[in-house]
DNA sequence: GGACAAAGTATCGCTATGCGATACATTTGT
DNA sequence: ACAAATGTATCGCATAGCGATACTTTGTCC
């Protein structure tokens, strides 16, 4: 069942605050890394694991901590037994789906899409080795909690992430693939660097991309490539149902032209 | 028409961050009101734009931007024309939302109701003047901006408001009154001390509470009020449609008992 | 196309600022 | 009731971050 759900894949490793920049503001990457600790559990945190899992001392932690209480980004839990991020955090993603300036154009074409399949759709960025969802247009059916704005997904083994290699070169899918943590997410992932190449191509020849069942049990993703002016892939228009409803050839044949007109209304310039 | 979209209601002023407290971190604080710099644009900021906005000399700036560029919080617009805020936002909202109980608790609740009701079902949370909304089922209609995760509207004049209110002692009613900046948001909202208390007082007898129009032309809102295990007041439920659907007393005999149950089912404990 | 303005980048010395060490208070569990 | 763990407070030193300033790049106007 539940393979996935906690994992964030391939966050990209606690930027080290020692590295040689001497540009580097050290309290403010504490902070960040502060924060960051809670993607790592699944319940409130205590100082003492905060100041672990982020790599500083007690008292670092203590001030840090304090700060961002004050701040509103850190609050107590609910019945005081630990901290947890705070309510400010909010402020800033609606600051970064408004600004964000394909969220911005896609957005009124996702809800297009949305009336036409009755699946969920999704639009997610490319970070790095991940695909981060942006914006989610959830179905009837599934819970809220797979549906979560922010939840990232890795690019190696996802219908989005394959649609975003197919529009890479050859020498950057293969590092894609080396660098990516390639663990069996469910017993259907695609790990093999090989296999993968091939769905990449297979990718690049239809114009869009499918996914089995390689991140959560019984579900069929379909994907198409968003891509800015020069051609760089930026990220991917996802729709996602349920195999106890699709068999995986209908859900091609159905929804396969819609992604792929809908992700190139968005690419036309 | 357009008489809400950008602004941002009530954000609490930029703590000031030279206040009495010792044990205050200058460099956090700077770093987030860098980020928060955000929150009142429309569009990409240059370094001189949100140096002025958080007030800090260009310096600090320049240092605090390239730290949070390297740490992913920032970004360069995509047509390099001055700085947006970053993906890695995003995963702190998902850690927000994973781990604050009223959202875990709610959701499934949500999701039921948002079944039932075919309009667009949302969660918010106080803070302090207003309401942030964290969880977003939206209807086929609306444009996506218009349910935004984070976007924020001000108790004072919301049915979610006044159903948090509903919660409060006159005392405390008053004293939000007082201090939220009272404007007109559409022509509609309710302004005057005496009757925002006579709505209150309605919520109090019916137990949930209605807004026409005054957020945006041609909504109905209607929520009931979330509790802690104490009776505070955390948040809110809301029902919202358009006028165009529905007049004000079919609304509310259809959707009154549904909200009202909702929050009920999660007031029980 | 050349000059001017505006935005971004880099450097450097002084001191305010944040860290470590430590000790105290408060809560939790057995 | 005691021990262990968590949160809070204090203080002096060294360093990390700020202001001032100057350099480079990018864009715009005539």
């Amino acid at each position: 069942m539940r393979y996935v759900q906690r994992a964030e894949y391939g966050v990209p490793p606690a930027t080290s605050v020692d590295d040689g920049d001497p540009l580097f503001v050290q309290a403010i990457a504490r902070a960040m890394q502060v924060l960051s600790a809670f993607h790592d559990t699944g319940k409130p945190l205590t100082l003492n694991e905060i100041a672990a899992q982020s790599g500083m001392g007690r008292s670092a932690a203590q001030r840090v901590v304090h700060t961002l209480r004050q701040l509103g980004y850190i609050e107590r839990d609910a019945d005081d037994r630990g901290y947890v991020p705070g309510i400010r955090v909010l402020d800033h993603t609606r600051d970064y789906l408004r600004l964000n300036p394909l969220v911005v154009r896609a957005s009124p074409v996702l809800m297009e899409l949305r009336r036409n399949v009755r699946e969920r759709v999704d639009l997610s960025l490319r970070d790095g080795l991940r695909l981060v969802y942006a914006a989610r247009l959830q179905s009837k059916r599934e819970t809220f909690f797979a549906t979560l704005v922010g939840q990232s997904v890795p690019i190696y083994c996802t219908s989005g992430g394959r649609a975003v290699m197919a529009h890479l070169s050859d020498a950057e899918v293969d590092e894609i693939i080396a660098r990516s943590d390639r663990r069996e997410i469910t017993p259907k992932t695609i790990t093999d660097p090989e296999e993968i190449r091939a769905k990449v191509r297979e990718a690049r020849e239809n114009g869009y991309a499918l996914a089995l069942e390689e991140i959560l049990q019984g579900e069929i993703a379909i994907a198409a490539a968003l891509l800015a002016p020069d051609g760089t892939p930026l990220g991917a228009i996802h729709i996602a149902g349920s195999l106890s409803e699709w068999d995986a050839e209908t859900y091609c044949r159905r929804f396969a032209p819609l992604v792929a007109e809908a992700a190139g209304a968005l690419n036309r310039f």
